[in-house]
DNA sequence: AGGTCCGATGGAACCGGTTCCATCGAACGA
DNA sequence: TCGTTCGATGGAACCGGTTCCATCGGACCT
């Protein structure tokens, strides 16, 4: 395995200044640095990383942290979060919900640069405990003083809710996400403002978790509210009750309006079903953008982006 | 932040006796042992993980590289290994589809002990120049020489089919998974058999990627091989199907019998639906078992486990 | 009782980079 | 023409552990 000395001696030139050189520095005489470059590609050279984290004193590796995998709604967050660590020269590691668990936190604070804590369930107090110990970023809730970046998709449940209620539907139910889910709160206040400014009846049930099971075990819940629209939290619960709603002989949306991931209505044909779209990928990406500002200084702390969210449909 | 040295002071050793008696190396003497693990415990000394890479040239991290996060069947499997990876002391750190892309194998390769290679859908020789920088064990795939776990869907696939044709369904449906997937040919090579035996006539469909979507729009080309029973790829695909079913009036399972995941068949009181149950969550553990012997030099590469699926239902 | 062997411990080299500080030469100004 | 300054480079310390090798004292053997 070729060393930094091994690319220094071939480049006639000193560990010292081979660093610089592949580090970009500019410090370097820009022939010697065209030499120093060549060398460690012809060799191969591939720096230690340890060796690196040793001296710089800083990790490279970013910790996403997701309450859970089963929803289907994290996984793009990931994996734009993961696209645009890869272009800052980041690892990513992904943990699954540890804030709660004892010292967990802690313990991975110290090998990691920085916090990516997307959608966390957890009291504000302990997130703002984690997200002190290094650089954090927020997705998909908001905290006062800390740096965040949502998707406003409480307008988008806003605007949904006040069209279903223009087209004459009465009695809506919004079906909740899960318990403690901030999004789950803005959005069942903005559900609830749309229906009483336009005089419809609303029934809230839940919580539940964002799963297509869940979707199918509500199903009954819903049909004895007597309403003639759904707001779903989540497209997978969506989905289930979309399924259970068919196999019951409830055609929709003639009986019943359902508001899910467009694709799939559309796949199955189904008009006039308006929903919302929402971009995890996107998401993701200004979530390390943000993380990548404030570790390189170039951002103070608490800085709060809405991405506006499209009704569609 | 507290040092090994100022553990050894504290503890009135060395650094070296230290090192020893908090790694458990077992030659330092008891009662010191105890010295230095309690004057660490005072300190909350927590070792700085680069410097350990460094010294010991392994780094503790462990790369699973799936081809895809939208398949759900895979984020158990990352749960379980996750899990076993903690008890063990790696990190684990998610690559998606790394093999194909020019040279990120090779580059993750160096920042990694290990690998865990879930159901890659690359040739075998690629598949293997990655497994042989690396002690690597592969899931859901076999290849000569290499270590690895699958569960045993084929034999699962085949015993479904033949009860069903043994139910009276002589025309079968088996709609295929994404291309390249070694699962999908192991299964259509048992469905095949099973229907041969059973003397049914069978309609392949595929490939196509294992996606709720997938399965809404392959359901005409379904209805058109006139089958009574369809054997679906993935749940996900499954899904997709039953719902598209149920939206054209198809009932199920009275028309046409469709085998998924349990949890959901039972949810919408279907009867009578057999289908495979696959546990992703031990498919990882044993994986990382597997791959933490590797790394200890208690097992040789090329052990191949063959965990048995039941048929449910 | 003297020599040997072994267990416990300390000293120091080492892993592979980064970066402070010193040095050197050339260009520039007086 | 000589001194000053600045850009480029090299030497060496350092990051924080691990581990080889040497040392030391006590128990055991003859």
């Amino acid at each position: 395995m070729p060393d930094l000395s091994d690319v220094a001696a071939v480049a006639g030139v000193s560990k010292a200044t081979a660093s610089r050189a592949l580090n970009g520095s500019g410090l370097v005489a820009a022939e010697t640095a065209v030499r120093v470059v060549a060398a460690a590609a012809r060799l191969g050279y591939v720096p230690n990383r340890a060796a690196r984290e040793l001296a710089r004193g800083r990790t490279g590796i970013i910790a996403i942290v997701v309450p859970t995998l089963d929803n289907a709604f994290f996984t793009p967050i990931v994996a734009g979060a993961q696209a645009r660590a890869e272009e800052a020269g980041l690892q990513l590691t992904v943990a699954v919900h540890a804030l709660g668990s004892t010292g967990a936190a802690e313990r991975l604070a110290r090998q990691v640069d920085g916090f990516l804590l997307v959608a966390p369930r957890d009291s504000d107090t302990l997130v703002a405990a984690t997200g002190s110990t290094k650089p954090s970023v927020l997705v998909d809730r908001e905290i006062d003083g800390m740096t965040s970046v949502v998707a406003d998709t409480a307008t988008a449940f806003g605007t949904l809710t006040s069209r279903l209620a223009a087209e004459g539907h009465d009695r809506v139910v919004y079906v909740g996400g899960p318990a403690g889910s901030w999004q789950d709160r803005q959005r069942t206040a903005a559900v609830r403002d749309a229906a009483d400014r336009a005089g419809a009846q609303l029934t809230v049930l839940g919580p539940l978790p964002a799963t297509f099971a869940a979707g199918v075990e509500v199903t009954p819940a819903v049909l004895e509210t007597g309403a003639t629209a759904v707001v779903p939290y989540a497209t997978s619960i969506g989905l289930g009750l979309l399924l259970a709603l068919r196999s019951r002989g409830v055609e929709v949306p003639r009986d019943l309006v359902v508001s899910t991931e467009p694709a799939v209505i559309e796949a199955l044909g189904i008009e006039h079903t308006p929903a919302v779209d929402v971009d995890g990928e996107e998401l993701g990406r200004t979530a390390m953008d943000l993380l990548v500002q404030l570790l390189d200084g170039q951002d103070e702390a608490g800085r709060q982006v809405r991405l506006p969210v499209p009704v569609r449909g």
